[in-house]
This record gives structure tokens, C-alpha cells and sequence, in this order.
DNA sequence: AGCTCTTCCTGAAAGC
DNA sequence: TGCTTTCAGGAAGAGC
């Protein structure tokens, strides 16, 4: 699944293939995930990638020139692609055999094509001009690497359980289920603790927690648990670092005790059921089902 | 405000 | 062995 460190990843390998070229032209196969195919097929053919940024789990490419629909030259805007949880955005040559479920080529001028391939679906790809774009970052909070713990600490302040406000992309955004779960459990901190009633110094252990993890994982290409490579096709390597994720039944790696999984905000939560202690109240740390 | 439930979709894994 | 069923999960929207 790729969250902020994947996006990071796939980001830095196309900043070192796009900014400069020029979209040749495209072709769609299912389009579903796209907010308005016609727009793509019709005004991105000439369009020049500038820059190439990351916001939270979105790609964002800034484009300029295209085709505006009615002739005039086209406004500067972005071309955003969300991996979803099987998205993958690759370059290569256009001879290269494309994953199964390319959805969306782009031919480059270079004799290279950008592919998107994704067979869930889940992912998403949308246009946005420069006017919408304050609305589009209106709905997501601030990046997790770049906030100061002050902001960390105000946004995580709310009576909601913490794993839910760390998923929320409208508090931070970028934070998925593999780093919530790793930042929760390298803090000592249970999934279903109130955000609002973390200690001083259980905000600070979370915001350094969480940063160490992702600049770590960034390091590291990224964790490739599912479908996830980088835009060059590369797996990446910090799955083998995982402490709490995916390891159902394994030895917590601190304490010995077996990692537990539990659904909390409607995900499955790994953590260890010794270093993170359940809060007040119901058990926390029962194994309850799901619908 | 913030929770649960549902929907989207496919392939892997479990079940029979 | 092989077919069928179950299920995970990011985001968004509905309803509570």
C-alpha cells in the first residue's frame, strides 16, 4: 500500500525522468478512476510537465501549455495521481512489456511512456486547475515531515481515537495503515488511545516516533507489502523492518509478547498488546470481527 | 464532531 | 485437485 514514504519514493524516481517533457499523447483503457477522462484525452496532448511534487499520498504533476478546449492557451494546472492501494506509476520505454491492468499511457517526447497500472482501482486521477488548487488542499492536513510539534500535538489534541486521527488525511496527510501502526507501536501507545488525553510526553514520543519511521522508510525505498514499486518497477525494503504490521502472532520485537490484531477505525491494527497498554474501559485489546 | 457501515475492485487465500 | 467464497483496504459518502 503505498503511503507518504512509497509516494516519496516514486516521486523522487519521476522528478529525475518528467519535468521538462512534453505529453505526446495518451491512451485509456478503463477510466473509472479518473475524475474526467475526456479532459485528459483532450487537453493534456502537448501539455509540458514542469515540476513534479508530493502532497501527502497524491502526485502532483504541474503542467503548462496543452490544449485549453477552445483553442486559447491552456491555465497552469495539476495533474493529481493517488496510487490507491495497487497504483503503480512507472516510465519506461514504450517496447517494455506494461504490468497487467495498465489502465493509462502516456507517451512522452522523449520516446518514453509514463503508465499507470492499478487493478483494483482504487486509485484515483483528477485535473486541477490553479484556481482549484487551494480548494483541493483545503481538505488535507499538513505533511507529517514538515509540521512543528506544535501543530503535531493541536492536531492530535481531539477526542477521537488515535489511530483514527492519524489516518485521517484531513489532520495529517500521507499517514496509512503500516505507519500509523509502526509510529503507534515504536511510542508505546495503543491504537484506541484518546488523542486528547496523550500525555505530554506521549506526543512528544509519537512525533519523533513518527517522523524517525518515515524519513527511515523514505531511506529505504519505501515497504512493499502489496503491489508496490517505485516508478523505475523497484520493490522496496522497509517490510523487513516492520515491528508491528503484518505480524499477527509474532514476537513483539521489545517484549517478547505476541503482536495482536485488532480493527479500530475500521482497520486492522497490529500492536503489541504488553509495550502499548489498552486504555481505561472495555477491552481494548479484545479481537473483535468486522461487519 | 466523529463514529460505523457501505461501496468501489481484484487476486490471494481459505473453504469445501 | 479444482472450483467457490471470503476478505483486505484508501477514500468518500450516508446515516446516526
Amino acid at each position: 500500500m503505498p503511503e507518504l514514504p512509497e509516494v516519496e519514493t516514486v516521486v523522487r524516481g519521476l522528478r529525475n525522468a518528467l519535468p521538462g517533457r512534453t505529453i505526446a499523447g495518451l491512451r485509456l483503457g478503463k477510466t473509472d478512476f479518473i475524475e474526467d477522462p475526456g479532459a485528459l484525452e483532450s487537453s493534456l496532448p502537448g501539455a509540458r510537465i514542469e515540476e513534479v511534487r508530493r502532497f501527502g499520498k497524491f502526485i502532483g504533476l504541474r503542467l503548462a501549455g496543452g490544449a485549453a478546449g477552445n483553442g486559447a492557451a491552456a491555465p497552469g494546472r495539476w495533474l493529481f495521481v493517488h496510487l490507491g492501494m495497487t497504483g503503480r506509476l512507472t516510465v519506461s520505454p514504450p517496447e517494455a512489456p506494461a504490468w497487467p491492468h495498465t489502465h493509462v499511457w502516456f507517451s512522452l517526447d522523449n520516446a518514453r511512456e509514463l503508465r499507470y497500472a492499478d487493478p483494483r482501482r482504487f486509485g484515483q486521477m483528477r485535473l486541477v486547475d490553479e484556481a482549484g488548487l487551494p480548494a483541493f488542499l483545503s481538505r488535507l492536513g499538513g505533511e507529517p515531515l514538515e509540521v512543528s510539534f506544535a501543530e503535531f500535538s493541536g492536531a492530535i489534541g481531539r477526542r477521537a481515537m488515535i489511530k483514527a486521527l492519524l489516518l485521517n488525511q484531513s489532520v495529517f496527510r500521507g499517514l496509512g495503515n503500516i505507519y500509523t501502526d509502526e509510529s503507534l507501536w515504536s511510542a508505546r501507545i495503543h491504537p484506541r488511545r484518546n488523542g486528547a488525553r496523550l500525555s505530554a510526553a506521549e506526543r512528544t514520543a509519537l512525533y519523533r516516533a513518527m517522523r524517525r519511521i518515515l524519513a527511515q522508510a523514505i531511506r529505504m525505498g519505501g515497504s512493499s507489502v502489496s503491489d508496490y514499486v517505485d516508478s523505475e518497477g523497484n520493490r522496496g525494503f522497509f517490510q523487513l523492518r516492520h515491528n508491528a504490521y503484518d505480524r499477527e502472532g509474532k514476537p513483539c520485537r521489545r517484549c517478547g509478547a505476541r503482536i495482536r490484531r485488532i480493527f479500530v477505525a475500521g482497520r486492522s491494527s497490529y500492536f503489541c498488546p504488553r509495550c502499548q497498554r489498552a486504555p481505561r474501559g472495555r477491552g481494548a485489546s479484545e479481537v473483535s470481527g468486522r461487519r
